[in-house]
RNA sequence: GGAGGUGUGGUGUAGCCGGUUAACACGCGGCCCUGUCAAGGCCGAGAUCGCGGGUUCGAGCCCCGUCACUUCCGCCA
């Protein structure tokens, strides 16, 4: 045995015991003659002690050591004299009297410093993530991120929740993100693909009667990364038979309201979560993932701006458009640079442009100022709720470009100016989402959700009149402006899916290609049935103060999806190659 | 596919309006040191400034190209 005792739980009550004790060397003060080193492993950081007069031998091998050794160390649990206690540790009360020790393995200097926090280049980080992940920050983190997902399997255990294994290797569905396939070897020219997400066999197993269903499930989607999304990615995937979307609200609520307060006590949150319809965030941030940590809300002047002189107002409203506005708190003094580079991020969301008045000391400074009345300013700043020293932002435009263009100033802003209550959490609910989305490209609907997303029952007259008008019992979780989970009431009815499935121009036979056994499993007494998928990655970076979900998994990938550490993705053999029945061809440069 | 940011010893950064020997902290090596805990003191090694080209008497700095990383847009049923 090469440890008795873990580095972390050594205390007074410990004195005069001998004990064993491995780990890490994670710093050395050597004196010349007493050496100090803080031993570390998992559970915490000891110090030992090495007397040149009392104990030789440990003593020589203690000089020997260096930054990141494997140490064994056997010795005496000391109180530290009177005076010499630290309380930044939890074994701050004794140390260790070394009286034998031996170098388990030596250490290279590594190419970032362990026992600090300190910023390191990313890509070193990926490309040594072993010694990375010795860092306390990392160590936190999966601490943290295993205690959220010890607390949710518990939980939902208690609730009579069971956890079952649905397939890595399954098939494709080309609706939806891009796949990532398999090559089978036995079937030659076929492939697997990866899950996007349990969703069908989890729907398969409430049909099978499991009624109370979760999974963390890993879901690989090949797309492009951004900070809150990777390749692979895990959820809390769950679905409960006969529950209405009220019911999965209130146990997830439940469920997170539970985990915070168990796991993160200090957080602010809002209890119960507000809930909002689509049509509502939308109008009021200009995201259906609204960060609710500040205000800056989006503001109709659409009745002021009929009347205006300003013939942009004007024109927008009367083309059946809308003006809106934000006010951007002590922004008044922005230069003209600065201005112009709003206008330019309101440009690249498909505004024409944005207006702005600023509200200085000496008066509105606005460039459409000499087409308004100083009644008609006074309005809008009245509205927007003004003071002086800010800065308001109009955009008028088609409903859905005002609502994007201010969206995105709003989260901006928000983001330069710090608005956001770090220590908050701010839950809600977001529900009624569009059934459809128009598909520009293809010239066609898209599932906003997915296709197995149940209409709800008064609009389903509109499916053949006016599918854009369509809402669906589907509903997000949103948290600090990331979508943290989404959901819906399934469809369980054959006939309604297949008409679903041929609104999104997939013909009866391609349904029975792609579809065909969920189609038929509906005819064996499919239950009512619904869920949702809260992402567990996002979740624990945010809980964590994380701003990159790399940073709450063990092994990511970088934004080239690649793994750095293990060089993945990789050539393979021909004769791999060949056993699957695959050519490569090049792309040509 | 597109836009922005970053790239300077092992790590993190500074480097003025283009000017002579590229600075600082940490780390690393050596020596000294018996109560430190970010130990301390002294000494030392370590950088073709991502790469290629251009402008210039002179480029870490300006220009062009390129690569890598990163953030965002597109994309993510």
């Amino acid at each position: 045995m090469y440890k008795t005792k873990t580095c972390g739980e050594l205390t007074a009550q410990d004195v005069a015991q001998v004990v064993k004790l491995a780990g890490w060397v994670h710093r050395r003060r050597d004196h010349g003659g007493l050496i100090f080193i803080d031993l570390r492993d998992r559970f915490g950081l000891t110090q030992v002690v090495f007397n040149p007069q009392t104990a030789p031998e440990a003593h020589a091998v203690g000089s020997q050591v260096r930054n990141e050794y494997v140490l064994e160390v056997e010795g005496t649990v000391e109180k530290r004299p009177a005076g010499q206690e630290n309380p930044a540790l939890k074994t701050g009360e004794i140390e260790v009297y070394a009286s034998g020790a031996k170098i388990l393995n030596t250490a290279k200097v590594p190419p970032f410093v362990i026992n600090k926090n300190d910023d390191v280049d990313e890509t070193l980080r990926l490309t040594y993530r072993y010694l990375d992940l010795r860092r306390e920050r990392m160590q936190k983190n999966m601490m943290l991120r295993h205690r959220v997902v010890k607390f949710m399997r518990d939980w939902l255990d208690e609730r009579g929740f069971i956890e079952i294994e649905t397939p890595i290797l399954t098939k494709s569905t080309p609706e939806g993100a891009r796949d990532y396939l398999v090559p089978s070897r036995m079937s030659p020219g076929e492939f697997y693909a990866l899950p996007q997400s349990p969703q069908q066999f989890k729907q398969l197993l409430m049909i099978a009667g499991y009624e109370r269903y979760f999974q963390i499930a890993r879901c690989m989607r090949d797309e492009d990364l951004r900070a809150d999304r990777q390749p692979e990615f895990t959820q809390l995937d769950l679905e409960m038979a006969f529950v209405e979307q009220e019911d999965i609200l209130n146990l997830v609520e439940e469920l997170f309201i539970a985990l915070v307060k168990r796991l993160a006590p200090d957080r602010k949150m809002k209890t119960p979560w507000p809930r909002f319809t689509y049509d509502e965030v939308m109008a009021k941030y200009g995201s259906d993932k609204p960060d609710l940590r500040f205000g800056m809300e989006l503001t109709d002047v659409s009745d002021i701006a009929a009347a205006s002189g300003f013939s942009v107002f004007k024109n927008a409203v009367q083309a059946g458009g809308q003006v809106k506005g934000i006010c951007v708190p002590s922004c008044a003094e922005y230069t003209r640079r600065e201005l112009d580079e709003l206008i330019e991020m309101a440009r690249s969301k498909g505004a024409k442009g944005a207006v702005t008045m600023a509200l200085r000391a000496d008066g509105i400074h606005s460039p459409a100022g000499k087409f308004m009345t100083a009644e008609e300013q006074g309005a809008y700043v009245e509205r927007l709720g003004g003071q002086t020293g800010d800065l308001l932002v109009f955009v008028a435009d088609a409903r859905k470009i005002v609502s994007e263009a201010l969206g995105f100033l709003r989260r901006e802003l928000g983001a330069r100016l710090k608005l956001a209550d770090k220590n908050a959490l701010a839950f809600a609910w977001v529900v009624d989402f569009p059934m459809f989305e128009w598909n520009q490209e293809e010239e066609r609907w898209d599932a906003a959700h997915h296709p197995f997303t149940s209409p709800k029952p008064e609009d389903i007259h509109l499916l053949d009149t006016d599918p854009g008008a369509v809402r669906a019992n589907s509903y997000d979780m949103v948290c600090n402006g990331y979508e943290l989970a989404s959901g819906s009431i399934r469809i369980h009815d054959r006939e309604l899916q297949a008409k679903i499935f041929s609104l999104l121009k997939i013909d009866a036979e391609r349904q029975q290609i792609r579809f065909g056994h969920m189609l038929e499993a509906f005819e064996f007494g499919a239950p009512p049935h619904g869920g949702m998928a809260p992402g567990i990655d996002r979740f624990v970076a945010i809980l964590s103060g994380e701003d990159n979900i790399r940073d709450v998994i063990a092994f990511p990938k970088n934004q080239q999806a690649q793994d750095l550490m293990m060089h993945a993705p990789s050539d393979v053999d021909q004769d791999q190659l060949d056993l699957l029945h695959l050519q490569i061809v090049h792309p040509s440069a």
